[in-house]
DNA sequence: CTGAAAGCGCTTACAG
DNA sequence: CTGAAAGCGCTTACAG
């Protein structure tokens, strides 16, 4: 078999606006004014129509896209799809964008700084219309379209940056913990968190200090221990396991994400102890899976597609309106999901 | 501030291979072979080289794919990518087409069959050079570009289809479970699996009537008990207690996903009964927490990356080899891990 | 080695 | 209402 007859199968002959033309006997820019929907006159626009739906004829968006000055392709850039935190985040968008006409071209980042520049330069390239973009701590400034940051906030950067409320959520946890007018009244509170000098990060230790404080509760340098970068469940284990060996263990923890949690509360158990009868965990990160574990979960609700769909429609709305040359701070508020790990419910 | 400055700022000029060429004093030709590497003289290529960077030029890459008729975008269709499955498989692929230079194109078909050809249609409208494709059941026929199917099989079509071995995967579970040779010997063992018409779900059930079959034990019509096309852990809960409420109740559950599983030992723990000691559960698919459960979940290793990069590197085969007009039929062997849902490990 | 020209598949002023 | 022409930003035979 021949190379030009494998070429000729792989490749069929795509049918193109002038053949739809010259089969209906008009000019292109006629066909293309009918298939656009632009005035035409009724019979040609008919004849038009028919003869392109018989030939099958799909405009080619590349073509369309360099002509028009307009890609109606947008950038979706994330540290890694491969995480359900990102993965429903960017399924909700997708949707957003997907009926509104635009495709959604795809970068991993692999959580590396470097690659988010290198990312932002290939969808660039691509021309496309805006960004939907979760930087690792690689951009600082402004990329030169329509930009929504999220997950990870660039100051005064971009269009918008959507964040979780990091803060407000981890008062709702130790709030839930603390306080004798709520449930429980711990007060010898841990943290589990995670040493990344990004937002979501840094933002959950503020405000587990500020919280603490905010009760008069102690802050124990101790009580402070981290996880990994991957946030990994592994090395919620090995945090888990340096507060078990404090000479006064907490008694009660609470996890900057679901995989801490997970991982804290399998030492607690491989210890030989409770959730939460010896150790109450609360965690940041729901899962679908929270109402699934024993003890459930009390946790943060999980609001990614929440956040998917604000990004993308905070996008579609900067292409309508234009940029204001300002960076809009929206902060989707936390709420608290009590269920039995912290100790609720017995 | 006025549309028009609006404007100017939302779109800062582009640089065009033309300014570039103006710069540098040659023609666009020769701009054009400078940066590409074709011949060209050493003077020239290095002054257009070093006038394209201070001007920062970037080729526009949709005028190269009109031109070139190869757009270097590959089209990634799947059901649902805020599924942890398709998140991880598409996570692997994207890894590597981003390293051979291709843009990847998201769909999310939303599991309806339907959207399988809308899909479709969108990533030919946009000359994606290849499909990676984990159809929903609404293709039956190959694409004009190449293609790989992949979790569901699509027979006969496209360049390659990749699934997982169902049915010896379902045979490592039932054998693990059943055999006196090895661990257990149970004999009351029930399924709980998926209704969808699609390979991951029939083949899986296919697999346990065979292997049950094959060990000459009783396949009870009430032991085969069906969960939701969402594959949901509540689902998994319901159909469990079903189980739970029959004359005789399994001793060993084989469920057909992780979130069944997850649900039906829910139903066991609310029902006061514990796994494995009363009821033993199997997973087809692992999680990333299998082995932070309680008990520790025994299940089928979690492969999705190898076969993201499986399908990716088949596509890009294709690209290179061109289609041998058949097609390809892989199935990625499965591998049991034992934990203590099973009952092993006491 | 280099340039002028054609063309990828469209859309959209500009005429009529 | 319709057509001829220009042009989006490139690449690549075709000449020289």
């Amino acid at each position: 078999m021949s190379s030009a007859v494998l070429q000729e199968r792989s490749r069929p002959a795509t049918i193109t606006l002038h053949d739809v033309a010259s089969e209906a006997g008009v000019s292109v820019a006629t066909a293309s004014r009918a298939i656009r929907g632009d005035a035409v006159g009724a019979a040609t626009r008919a004849r038009v129509l028919a003869t392109a739906k018989r030939l099958g004829y799909a405009p080619n968006r590349l073509a369309q896209s360099l002509r028009a000055q307009q890609s109606m392709f947008v950038g979706v850039i994330v540290p890694d799809i491969g995480h359900g935190l990102f993965a429903r985040t960017v399924a909700a968008a997708q949707d957003v964008f997907d009926r509104a006409g635009y495709q959604v071209l795809l970068m991993n980042t692999r959580r590396s700084p470097e690659q988010d520049g290198v990312a932002l330069r290939a969808m660039l390239s691509t021309n496309v219309d805006g960004l939907v973009f979760a930087s690792y701590g690689g951009i600082t400034a402004s990329p030169p379209v329509p930009t929504i940051f999220f997950d990870t906030v660039v100051p005064g950067a971009g269009d918008a940056n959507v964040a979780f409320s990091n803060r407000e959520g981890i008062e709702l946890l130790v709030g839930h913990l603390a306080d004798r007018s709520g449930a429980h009244g711990y007060n010898r509170i841990a943290y589990i968190g995670s040493p990344l000098p990004l937002t979501s990060a840094v933002e959950r230790i503020e405000g587990f200090l500020e919280a603490m404080r905010a009760r008069a509760l102690p802050v124990r340098d101790d009580y402070m221990v981290m996880g990994d970068e991957l946030w990994s469940p592994e090395s919620g284990t090995a945090a888990m396991n340096r507060l078990l060996a404090l000479d006064e263990p907490p008694h009660a923890v609470v996890a900057a994400s679901d995989t801490f949690a997970l991982g804290a509360i399998q030492a607690i158990v491989q210890a030989g102890l409770r959730v939460p009868e010896d150790v109450a965990i609360v965690s940041f990160d729901d899962t679908y899976f929270g109402g699934f574990m024993e003890p459930q979960l009390t946790a943060l609700k999980a609001i990614h597609g929440t956040v998917g769909r604000t990004i993308a429609s905070l996008l579609l709305q900067t292409f309508e309106h234009g940029r204001s040359g300002e960076s809009l701070q929206i902060r989707v508020p936390a709420e608290l999901i009590v269920r039995h790990s912290c100790g609720c419910h017995g």
